[in-house]
DNA sequence: TATGCGTGGTC
DNA sequence: TGACCAAGCAT
């Protein structure tokens, strides 16, 4: 790796102290590792969205494989990417990746674009993709707020058990303020904030007897008030999202076009299964064909 | 701002 | 056992 090792002086003592701890305790994973380029870097943050790292690992291994680079992504149609997503859960992510990667091509010379804006403008990309890939692949300086940053701060912090539902503007001046200087190092204080977010100050059991910043945190020096404010957690079963994802499963099992018996036999209620199947439609994630037939977007 | 969007593991 | 949780985005 050509970077050189960290000169930058951290002045912050929990900043300072987390990034010790990342040294220490970092996972090797393969999207962190000097080889990875900026598509394997956005391929990951992409499949990483909602989706817990172990599930991830083998799909972003065969995804790169086989499209080692946005281009290769691109000559597909994009009913093989829904396809190769798998069982990681919101598919529409692949159709984004896809048309990503067919933007990256049209736009940026099929590279990953290295500006916060642009990568701001790829479908499936918001505030955190952009700031993250434009943090980790390309080291510019951004604040990364993703759930575990936003857990570990308002923690140690602001001493509350958990952030609120959506960024507020309070949470992005502290966590610019906490945001070191140069790009390389600013990168390494995100990944590693989310690393401990991940590994300590986990949302359900955190490990504050193992915490090296537990002598400073303001969520233990109040005694772990917990307001128990938890978002409401959605039924799955039985709901359109079910059957949507039931759907998709035979469709994507499936080599070719399947006809609309295959897809009665995985979900029962009509009414439902016709609901779901228009949504499925109108994301653009099945494509009906004449004679009640249904396949994978082409 | 609230809601819809998959899937599977954990305690 | 059923909430809760897992590196969000789009509308």
């Amino acid at each position: 790796m050509h970077t050189s090792p960290p000169v930058t002086r951290v002045d912050d003592p929990l900043v300072r102290d987390v990034l010790r701890w990342y040294a220490a305790n970092a996972r090797d994973l393969p999207w962190r590792r000097a080889e990875a380029s900026p598509w394997a870097v956005l391929v990951s943050e992409i499949m990483l969205q909602q989706t817990p790292v172990a599930r991830v690992l083998p799909a972003y291994e065969r995804w790169l494989r086989r499209w080692p680079a946005p281009a290769d992504l691109a000559a597909e149609e994009p009913g093989e990417a829904v396809r190769a997503w798998d069982r990681l859960g919101y598919p529409r992510r692949a159709l984004r990746l896809h048309a990503a990667a067919r933007a990256m091509v049209a736009e940026h010379g099929g590279r990953v674009p290295d500006s916060y804006q642009a990568l701001l403008a790829l479908p499936g990309v918001g505030d955190y993709t952009a700031a993250a890939v434009a943090s980790f692949a390309f080291r510019r300086r951004h604040v990364v707020l993703d759930t575990n940053v936003r857990r570990v701060l308002s923690r140690s912090l602001a001493g509350e058990a958990r952030p609120a539902p959506a960024p507020t503007a309070a949470e992005r001046r502290r966590a610019e303020t906490l945001l070191p200087a140069d790009g390389a190092t600013a990168a390494r204080w995100a990944v590693a904030a989310m690393e401990f977010g991940a590994l300590v100050c986990t949302a359900r059991t955190p490990g504050c007897d193992r915490c090296p910043v537990r002598r400073r945190c303001a969520w233990r020096a109040a005694g772990f008030p917990d307001d128990g404010g938890r978002r409401r957690t959605q039924r799955y079963d039985g709901t359109d999202r079910q059957a949507r994802g039931r759907l998709l499963r035979v469709l994507r099992e499936a080599p070719a076009s399947v006809p609309g018996d295959a897809l009665a036999a995985a979900w029962d209620d009509a009414g439902q299964r016709a609901r779901a199947l228009d949504g499925l439609v109108a994301d653009g994630l099945v494509e009906p064909l004449a004679g009640d037939r249904y396949r994978l977007p082409r």
